[in-house]
DNA sequence: GCATGTTTGTTATACTTTTAGACAAACCTA
DNA sequence: TAGGTTTGTCTAAAAGTATAACAAACATGC
C-alpha cells in the first residue's frame, strides 16, 4: 500500500504549517522584515503579524525596528531568529576525535568544542561524548533551550531503528547509539543519527560554499571516501539510509581490494593509501605525507604533479557516473580531495569535458564544482542542520504551540 | 536564495489539499470505502463525507454500496475513482513506433494504440503523434474529461523549459516539443514532458512489479541502456532534468567508445551491440540475433551461457555503484535485460553478494531485483502518471472546484 | 420477528484560521 | 508642514473542519 504525501489537513494545520514555514524561512535564510515574509509566503499582512506575535510571544524570535534605509513608507519590522535562546547540540563521532557544537536557530553556531579520542573502546567513547554534551549544554545561557541532538557518525546508519550498523573506523558493529546516549544523560529532545558524510553534504547545501543550490552532490576523501546526496534540498537517505556511499562506486573490475570487502571501489582510486602509492610512497604515511605531497607539488615536481593528474582522472570518472545518474547543480569536493584542489581542479574539469556527454556541449557548465569551505566542522554543522529540520517539523512546533496555550 | 518547500497556506487551501490527498489515495491504490479514507487521511466522518460529495458532485468519483460482507454496522458506501470520465493521454515517442495512450483516473488504461514510426523526419513525427493522439481522443465518450498529456522521449529532456535537449535516435537537437504539439492540436490541458526510461521507472514503481517501493532503481537496456531514479515516490529529475542516465555510468577506463562521446559507459558493457560481440556475434544483428541468442542459451550453449554470465557480471559492476549511492529498497530491470533475466539472475546475485558491502551480510537481502512487468507500454504509463501527478496537484484542483461552484 | 449492539452517514453548532477592507502609523520628498 | 507611500492593526466576514447528537443499515441472539 503506497502513502500518500502528505495526510488530511484540520483547520489548526493551517497555522502550524505557516508557523513552520516562516521558521524555515527564517533559519535558512535569515533575519527578514515582516512585509518581505509577507512576500515570501504569499499570506496576508494581518496573518504574517499574527504569526509572528506568536512566535515572539514563545519567544523564538525578536523583532526590531530596521535603520532607515530611505525608501518611502512604514519601516516593517525586523523578524529575527532568536538563536541565542533556541539551540540544537550536534555530536560528531569521528575516528580520532569527538566534536561537539551548540547551533543556535537560524545557523548561529553558539559553541564550539573538540576532544581527541583517547579511548578507543565503546563505552569510553560514548562516556565521553555525554560528559562533552553536558558541558557545552552547561555553558549555555541558562534561558537557552534546547530542541534537539544530531549525531554524525563515520559509519552505516540504518534509518529504521537509527542504529549504526557498522563503523569499521570507531570498531563497532550494530550498535544503539541513541538508546546508550539517552541511558546516560537523559535528554528531554529527540535523537536523530544520520551518516557523517552525508551529513557534510547536508551541511555544505545549507551552509556552505554552494549554499542554496538545491541538488548537490558532496565527495569527501581522507583514507575512507564518503559522500552525501542532496535532492531538492533534502539528503537523500535511501530506503534503509544507506545512501550516499559513493566511496564505494566501482570504477575498476581488476582493481585493488577495498576494505567494504568489494573490489575496484572509488576508494581505491582516489583514497589517500591510493594517492600515496601512486606518487611511489608508502600509503601509509598519514597526514605528514600529505603535506609533503603538498610542499612538493607547490615546488613543481612533475611526479607528484602527474600522480595528482592521474588522481583527478579518476575522481572525474567516478563523478562522472554519479553525475549523470543524479544530474546535481553542484559538486563540492571535502577532505583530502578539498585540500588538493588546486592541483586537481585542471586536469578534473579537463577530463569532465571529455567524460560528461560530450556530445550536449552546455551539460559540462551548468554545474559548479568547489572545495568544501566548512572542513572539518561539516558533520557536525549538517547534524546540527538535521536536528533543526526534525525540530522545525510541523508536529513539533504544533506540541510548542500547544504547551504555550 | 533557498527555496521553501511550501508558501503560506491560506484557509481554503485545506480543502483542495484534502481533495488532492483523497484523489491521489484513489489514484495510486485503487477504490476505498469512505471509513478506508478516514482512517488513511486521519478526518473525520463528517469531513470525508462533505470532500466525497464535492467529488462525485464533480464527477471525479462514484459511490457504490458494497456487499455485504458479514461485517457488523452501517456498510460504507465504496468510492471508486470514474476512471471512464476523466483521463490523461500519454504519448510515447520512441525511435520505431509511436505510442498513444488514454489512462483514467486510478491508472485504468483505457485505450492504447501503436504505429510504426514510418516519417523520420521531425514534422512528419509529430503530426502522426498529434494525429494518433487526435484518433484516440476521439474515440473516448464524449464525457470523458481530459485532464493533461504526458510525453515520453527518447532523448534527454530539460526541465525548466520542458524542451527536448538531445534525443539522438530520434535525430533531434533542442526541438520544442510541446510547442509543437500545441501548435498542431491546440489542446486545452497542459503538456508535460520527460525522459522515456525516466517514465518507465515511475510505472514500475506505480503500477509494475514493484508497485508500492518508493525507492526504486530502474534500468533497461536495448541498444542504448537508460534508467530512472525513483526517490521517496517521486522521479529523480535532478536539477535540470537529466538525471537517471545510468546507461552513462563510466565503468572501464580503457573501455569502447560510447554513442554519447564519452568512453568505458555502462551502456558499452551492458547494450545490446556488447552482448552479442561477447558472444562471438555481429553487434549489428538486432532483435532476430537475441531470438537466436535466446534459443541457443535455452539449449545450453555453453559459450553463449558464459557470454550472458560476463553480461551480468558487468551489470552487477554497474548496479552496485548506483545501489551504494542511492540505497533503493528495488531494482527493476527492462527492455533486453528482462527479457535475459532468467539466465542473468543468478550470476547477477552471485556478482552483488561479492560486491555489495560484502562486510555487512544483510545489506543484499534487503533489496528486491525484479524484470519489468509492464514491458514496452511502460513509458506511456509513466508518461500517464506524470500527467496525472501535475493534474491532482492542489492548483489544479482548486481550479476545477472553482469553475464548479 | 424483534430487541440489542455495532458501525457509519448526516445534521446543527462551535471553533479555528485566514482574508478583506478600513484606518492609523511611520517613513520620504518637496 | 503637506502629500504620497508603505506597512501594522483592528473588525467583520468567509471558509473549513471538529464535536456531538441522532438516524440509518448491518449482524446476532432469543
Amino acid at each position: 500500500m503506497t502513502e500518500t504525501r502528505r495526510p488530511g489537513l484540520r483547520s489548526q494545520a493551517v497555522r502550524t504549517s505557516n508557523l513552520s514555514t516562516i521558521l524555515r524561512e527564517l533559519h535558512l535564510n535569515g533575519a527578514a522584515s515582516r512585509s518581505h515574509l509577507v512576500q515570501r509566503t504569499g499570506l496576508t499582512r494581518t496573518a504574517v503579524g499574527a504569526l509572528a506575535s506568536e512566535l515572539q510571544a514563545n519567544k523564538l524570535v525578536f523583532e526590531t525596528t530596521p535603520e532607515p534605509d530611505g525608501s518611502p513608507g512604514r519601516p516593517s519590522p525586523i523578524v529575527t531568529p532568536d538563536s541565542a535562546n533556541n539551540a540544537v547540540l550536534a555530536l560528531d563521532l569521528m575516528v580520532d576525535s569527538i566534536g561537539v557544537m551548540a547551533v543556535g536557530l537560524g545557523g548561529t553556531v553558539l559553541r564550539s568544542v573538540r576532544r581527541d579520542r583517547d579511548r578507543r573502546n565503546l563505552d569510553g567513547t560514548i562516556a565521553d561524548a555525554a560528559n562533552l554534551i553536558e558541558s557545552v549544554r552547561n555553558s549555555l545561557e541558562p534561558s537557552c533551550r534546547l530542541f534537539g541532538l544530531g549525531v554524525a557518525i563515520a559509519g552505516l546508519v540504518r534509518d529504521a531503528d537509527r542504529a549504526v550498523v557498522l563503523a569499521p573506523n570507531l570498531g563497532w558493529v550494530e550498535i544503539d547509539v541513541v538508546a546508550q546516549l539517552k541511558d546516560l544523560f537523559e535528554p528531554d529532545f529527540s535523537i536523530v543519527v544520520a551518516n557523517e558524510a552525508n551529513l557534510g553534504a547536508l551541511a555544505e547545501s545549507r551552509r556552505g560554499s554552494v549554499a542554496g543550490h538545491r541538488d548537490v552532490l558532496y565527495l569527501s576523501g581522507e583514507v575512507g571516501v564518503g559522500g552525501g546526496i542532496i535532492v531538492d534540498g533534502r539528503l537523500l537517505t535511501g530506503s534503509s539510509g544507506y545512501a550516499g556511499e559513493v566511496g564505494h562506486v566501482p570504477v575498476r573490475m581488476d582493481g585493488r581490494d577495498c576494505r567494504c570487502g568489494a573490489r575496484g571501489c572509488l576508494e581505491t582510486e582516489i583514497g589517500e593509501e591510493a594517492l600515496l602509492e601512486r606518487i611511489g610512497r608508502p600509503p601509509d604515511g598519514g597526514r605528514p605525507a600529505i603535506i609533503e605531497l603538498m610542499a612538493a607539488a607547490e615546488a613543481g615536481d612533475s611526479t607528484v604533479l602527474d600522480g595528482l593528474a592521474e588522481h583527478s582522472r579518476w575522481l572525474a570518472f567516478g563523478l562522472t557516473g554519479l553525475m549523470n545518474a543524479l544530474n546535481p547543480s553542484a559538486v563540492v569536493l571535502g577532505g583530502l580531495l578539498a585540500t588538493l584542489f588546486p592541483y586537481l581542479e585542471g586536469p578534473l574539469r579537463a577530463e569532465l569535458d571529455r567524460q560528461l556527454f560530450p556530445t550536449v556541449p552546455t551539460l559540462q557548465n551548468e554545474v559548479t564544482i568547489l572545495p568544501s569551505s566548512i572542513g572539518v566542522d561539516a558533520p557536525a554543522i549538517g547534524a546540527a542542520e538535521l536536528a533543526w529540520d526534525a525540530a522545525l517539523d510541523e508536529e513539533l512546533i504544533e506540541s510548542l504551540v500547544l504547551r504555550s496555550t
